[in-house]
DNA sequence: TTGACATATATCAAGTCGATACGTATATAC
DNA sequence: GTATATACGTATCGACTTGATATATGTCAA
């Protein structure tokens, strides 16, 4: 119900096609909400205009593709409020990458290396786009979320920068003199 | 193949029974990989066994429930060292509060203090389980893990702590003058 | 003019999620 | 004593998500 309440949630503040809400997920404020993909937009943007929730109109513009433009009904509105006025379930936080540093004792310290640099450069990444778009919108409720999420992905990224020496060394004195697992 | 990976990483610490796995799925040093269910965990190691990387023993004690008890195999350990060093995918971090904040000024004021007041409690009890956790541990690349997670949770805490107010605000100010949506 | 990239809709196989079914054992409450 | 809840344990199901791919058109640069 997720992908859901994203679509209504994007709709709720402007018109888009499933392309749009697409490439939306993931992006700005939306950072951490969903980062859904085509195979969960399309079908539930079916269901919710099927449930009356979302009205469409086909465009068919001469020598452009056509476009399925999206809005939200008033019904719509009210059913987006009502249904986030639950209780929201807990965050889900996946990371791979502290799989790796898990067992970083049994893994290639270059390996190790490589993956912190990625990860340090992709947190650098997605904080540098977050500011930018926090600091040119005026929402207070955009803002605080967005700051939230900049709170949260700096003290990431200090984190990494100020222990990684700690676990190349835990890699490196591994390989050194290799252990047997278990 | 995340739960693959997972399913991996448990069994190369020890034996266990999928209901172990299970339980083992977001807590301590796993607390930030995965959350995988029943629903996952069974088909994964059926194939795992198929595929030869674990293999299971069937303990039919005398009044307990039957047990199958899973062990890595040589060929799983090496697959799972193997499969752990390509770079990791990035992080998936899904917040449906979040999605509440940034849509505080149309929900009550009651119900965002609510939502707040869960968040904080939901955080609090998850960083008391993973300092205890951690405190109890020796190994150095669990510890890095695990003080990794216990970094931002802490920040989340903090900034849910120090700004919360400000979020109440703005549910406060917009139900005493309602506006019109977009 | 070929190839890369952006716009745009849509589907598919494989996997995941959350609930539920089924069954035994043990402890707690009435 | 006998319900009632909780823990252990295996397993499946429908609905949904994921990530890749198919299909087209348009644009821009080498």
């Amino acid at each position: 119900m997720s992908t859901r309440k994203f679509c209504l949630a994007v709709l709720f503040c402007h018109d888009a096609t499933g392309y749009e809400i697409r490439r939306i997920a993931g992006e700005g404020r939306f950072a951490f909400i969903t980062e859904a993909g085509y195979g969960s937009i399309y079908p539930c943007l079916s269901k919710l205009e099927s449930e009356g929730l979302v009205t469409v109109s086909e465009e068919f513009a001469p020598s452009k593709p056509p476009k399925k433009i999206y809005s939200i009904t008033n019904i719509g509105k009210e059913a987006f409020v009502n249904e986030l006025m639950e209780l929201p379930a807990h965050d889900t936080f996946r990371s791979p990458f502290l799989l790796v540093s898990l067992f970083a004792q049994y893994l290639d310290a270059d390996f190790i290396a490589r993956a912190i640099d990625a990860r340090e450069a992709y947190l650098r990444d997605k904080l540098s786009e977050l500011r930018a778009q926090a600091t040119e919108c005026c929402n207070p409720a955009s803002q605080w979320t967005m700051e939230y999420g900049i709170t949260t992905l700096t003290a990431s990224l200090e984190y990494l920068q100020k222990h990684r020496s700690r676990l190349e060394e835990i890699a490196r004195e591994a390989s050194s003199q290799p252990q047997a697992a278990e």
